[in-house]
RNA sequence: GGACCCGUAGCAUAACUGGAUAGUGCACCUGACUACGAAUCAGGAGGUUAGGGGUUCGAAUCCCUUCGGGUCCA
């Protein structure tokens, strides 16, 4: 039985027994102990005081008092104006200290039976990938390693938006401006080649809406009348009309463009189960309309439109196919969702999409529920904000994005800049080495994107960068390199015994990383629930400041006693395979050496 | 016109979902390498949790309201 279980049983018990006072023990109110006092376990009294009779300090000097007499496991108590704070006896924390070192599976639950389909990324085929879609992929790929690790058999999509009005733009830009020129040709990664087209096609768009404005047009009639929007949209149509010189136009820049995202995707260290693409899912959705208006759940209105209403539920009607009877977004979505569950039969599906789609999503949600779909239920919007820059929001077509290539190169740079500056990396080949950088100048971007709550928008500041001090991912890292040090140092003085004698007692900071260990499988769980890459993250580096204050103040090699020093090489050894696990679920290496 | 999200020291963030004196990092000041790795550790300074009101033993968290930032729907 974990240690929580167990203090909530026995507080049911003691609060049975004194005061009658009968309370499911899953819904006692327990916390961490803060770190300024004793203990590791809080109760919260106040909610039982009223019903004992007591003042919130005397309920928990009995509670306690109980406690600690029937129960050997917990070694002392404390009353803090009605917060209850107990501390459990070291053999506790040996005997789970055991445990984790012997459990092969540690931090890796069983398969529960379900399976979660995740979709990431879904970039445009117009453009580079950008910080904006870092934060998304880091995420999903985040989110996925640890839904893996809390038992569930995880699919990872993308879908492709390959086709549209912005598709043609670039295309139109091209063949106007391109002069048969090709990625080869240029030197040019073919993501940026084609994306340069897209900005090119912005810059002339707007030189010809100032000359029809200078003509003595209304703005918004320049906007519409612009020749080149006009070819945009006439290319549009012979695409749909599956003109073939259109059609090869469009693959060749989309080529272009996929391999310019797989050489990108591989350095970020991520891949799919399974692409799906734009242009062969977006006449998918019509059957569903169709069942839909005879079932009622849609309606059509007299220009043919369908809609939902869903004004009962607070929110508004919604356009669900056009008059004309072509597609909007939902109608595609609605699709998707089928054939999704189709492709993998999922429990759980979750959809890494920007919060400027909340309304979006809940509305897919509401109408998939209504449709009677059996995994309607299952489906989740993990929503994340957007990535502002010091100069504001990003805008792709206006140039002012940070570029994920760059931001990447620039990140491993840095990163060895500050090694060589260091210079503690004696002995290390070239190749070595500039694994090492990729891994920390990686670690640090992962790590910087993961920490935060996805709800929030969050600064990027290219500027001042990321940093490789405090909360970090290097910092981490260090911690990491650290340990190996001593691991190999152990290792040399026949110190790493796997089975090392326990002492009777515990230093304090020895307890709290066994305290913090012990946690790790609640964290994933915790992750899990609330698909929160940034429990684990802020675990990991609670951890490591852990160690490193367990580091400064004990020694290690200068024990007298040989059983101290292998336990403390072992109980190292925990704490960096606890890390490297943790980082693993971010998505981030962890060096031997830095 | 309607709806949603956000606002915490100079900056960036946390708070176990209503619990203790609001934690942490950067930057700033002070100390610790002739000791297992100083990308580290120990300490200091910095807060009316945007403002106001309410709910209660207790509010950054819930409700109302004002202000500021952002997004979506037609």
């Amino acid at each position: 039985m974990n240690i929580d279980q167990f203090l909530r049983q026995s507080l049911n018990t003691a609060l049975v027994e004194l005061y009658h006072i009968k309370q499911p023990p899953d819904t006692l109110v327990l916390q961490p102990t803060r770190k300024e006092f004793e203990g590791t376990h809080t109760f919260v009294t106040f909610p039982y005081a009223k019903k004992a009779g007591k003042s919130p300090q005397e309920l928990g000097e009995s509670l306690g008092q109980y406690l600690e007499q029937h129960f050997p496991e917990v070694k002392s108590y404390q009353v803090v104006k009605g917060f209850l704070n107990i501390t459990f006896q070291d053999r506790v924390w040996l005997d789970k200290f055991r445990l984790i070192c012997d459990s092969e599976h540690w931090g890796k639950e069983a398969s529960n039976g379900k399976t979660a389909v995740v979709e990431i990324s879904s970039p445009n085929t117009n453009k580079p990938l950008h910080l904006g879609h870092m934060r998304n992929i880091f995420l999903g790929f985040s989110t996925s390693n640890i839904l893996e690790a809390a038992g569930f058999q995880v699919k990872k999509v993308c879908i492709v938006n390959d086709r549209g009005i912005h598709i043609c733009k670039s295309m139109v830009a091209y063949k106007n401006f391109g002069e048969g020129s090709t990625p080869e040709s240029t030197q040019t990664k073919g993501d940026h080649f084609v994306g340069r087209y897209y900005v090119k096609f912005d810059q002339v768009y707007k030189e010809q809406i100032g000359d029809l404005i200078a003509q003595g047009l209304e703005k918004d009639q320049a906007k519409l009348q612009a020749p080149i929007l006009k070819e945009a949209q006439s290319l549009l149509k012979k695409w749909e009309d599956q003109d073939p010189d259109t059609i090869a136009l469009w693959e060749q820049m989309n080529q272009w463009v996929y391999s310019g995202f797989d050489q990108t995707y591989q350095t970020m260290e991520v891949g799919f189960d399974k692409v799906y693409y734009e242009s062969n899912t977006y006449v998918l959705g019509k059957d569903i309309v169709n069942v839909g208006l005879e079932t009622g759940v849609f309606l059509k209105k007299e220009d043919q439109s369908v809609w939902v209403d869903l004004t009962d539920e607070g929110l508004d009607e919604k356009l669900i196919l056009r008059g004309d009877g072509t597609s909007v977004y939902m109608t595609q979505d609605l699709g998707t969702a089928d054939l999704r569950f189709e492709d993998f039969n999922f429990d759980t599906s979750i959809y890494v999409v920007g919060n400027e789609q909340d309304y979006h999503f809940k509305v897919l949600f509401k109408i998939l529920e209504r449709l009677g779909r059996p995994y309607a239920k299952g489906l989740y919007h993990l929503s994340y904000g957007m990535v502002d820059l010091p100069s504001g929001k990003m805008k792709s077509r206006e140039g002012t994005v940070v570029d994920a290539d760059q931001i990447m190169e620039e990140m491993i740079d840095t990163a060895e800049k500050h090694t060589l500056e260091l210079g503690k990396i004696e002995g290390l080949s070239e190749q070595e080495a500039q694994a090492l950088y990729k891994t920390l100048g990686l670690g640090a971007l992962k790590y910087f994107l993961t920490k935060v709550d996805p709800k929030k928008r969050m600064m990027f500041n290219p500027e001042e960068s990321i940093a490789f001090q405090g909360d970090t991912g290097p910092f981490i890292q260090y911690t990491y390199a650290r340990i190996s040090a001593i691991l190999r140092k152990g290792q040399a003085l026949a110190l790493d015994s796997i089975d090392p004698v326990l002492p009777k007692s515990l230093h304090p900071s020895e307890g709290s990383l066994i305290h913090l260990l012990n946690e790790y499988p609640h964290k994933i769980t915790t992750a899990a629930k609330e698909y929160a890459p940034s429990v684990i993250a802020q675990y990991v580096y609670e951890l490591a400041k852990e160690y490193n204050r367990f580091y400064a103040e004990v020694s290690i090699f200068n024990e007298s006693s040989d059983d101290l020093k292998s336990f403390r090489v072992q109980l190292s050894k925990q704490v960096a395979r606890t890390i490297n696990m943790a980082m693993s679920l971010l998505g981030i290496n962890v060096p031997e050496r830095m």
